[in-house]
DNA sequence: TCCGTAAGAGACGCAACGTCTCTAAGGAGC
DNA sequence: GCTCCTTAGAGACGTTGCGTCTCTTACGGA
């Protein structure tokens, strides 16, 4: 018999975890169901993650890199901003709501790290235009920098279907570029 | 032995699922705790409520009565606002996010109406306020007129400490305000 | 060649699910 | 006031999946 063994195993073992997380969802995903599609033992599973939750997340992230390599930059801020979205909407549609919310609920201190993430990719796409004198400054709000990024995982989390790309267009064109390019402070 | 009926059962029913949820939280609460507390069995709960999220379901609405109840009408559109914010917080703050993630996760098909129903609130608080003169019009896109709500919900979720009211003033002062007082039309 | 680590496999006890069964309380109808 | 029918109250039951524990044995390092 051979036997697996380090990093050779370790990827059997994540691959066997996301492909059964794709055809079942995370409700149905069991320990017992991904040691069997590994063709191991439970305990193989438990020596490296601690619960089904870190073997997912585990599972997610040697499937798919980090969103923050590679902030789009294609010259305007519009297309910059929608190509984030874009990617964040195209990610979180391959899991699914309930996989999110199962995740959400069992893992509570792996989620503020994931969202502060984008922050920093908004700065960088928001200074870039700056830069560019496309917008009078990089000096937003913190609630006015991530909200096209929240307001669309909101929408993720709240809505079942695929998110429409018009929801991406009008959180861009209705609230984010009105906030970042006039800027007008209100009169009163 | 005095035996429950009725009205009054389902009352005891719901309070002891409620009493039991703010105890030892959502991920804690079984349906055996429940019928524990309420010194009744299983059965009773089962012929009721089909599983744990539609029984914790109930026992939210019959404990708190619906947000949608008297809007805010303070006589400006910052403190109408601002109201409808602190409600929701307040309200979520006592529900506690692994409750929230909770459900969201074992009762998918139920979120959708629940935010929907906070559109129509802002709707009306706009609405008013149009009337008043104190913004140019009430035509303002759906994506403008959820934000803030939708980022506040957005905020509880991910947020395990009560959302702090410089956030909620954030919203309405750099978000929320400038998109619907000047509604600039980018120049460009 | 020997030894120690860990793979592969599965038994185990536990907790909670949701179903099923049983007894008896207490309204409704006569 | 008696009978009947619903259902409360209580708990047994089988199932599932968790996370731990145990055992044998492959294999890489010294």
């Amino acid at each position: 018999m051979e036997r697996r063994r380090g990093a050779e195993l370790e990827t059997v073992l994540l691959d066997a975890a996301w492909d059964e997380l794709m055809e079942v969802g995370y409700a149905q995903l069991t320990m017992e169901s991904v040691a069997a599609r590994a063709h191991t033992g439970k305990q193989v599973l438990y020596r490296r993650w601690r619960n089904r939750a870190e073997l997912v997340v585990a599972a997610m992230r040697h499937h798919t890199g980090s969103i923050v390599d590679n902030v789009p930059d294609t010259g305007t801020l519009r297309d910059d901003v929608l190509g984030v979205l874009q990617r964040m909407a195209d990610r979180f549609t391959t899991l699914g709501p309930d996989t999110i919310h199962g995740l959400m609920a069992e893992a509570p201190d792996l989620d503020p790290e994931v969202y502060r993430r984008m922050t920093g990719v908004m700065r960088t796409v928001v200074e870039r235009a700056a830069a560019r004198g496309e917008i009078p400054t990089a000096d937003v709000p913190a609630q006015v920098l991530t909200a096209p990024t929240n307001l669309l995982r909101h929408e993720i989390f709240f809505t079942h279907e695929p998110v429409p790309s018009s929801i991406l267009t009008s959180l861009v064109d209705d609230v984010f570029l009105p906030l970042v390019s006039g800027t007008p402070r209100r009169s009163g």
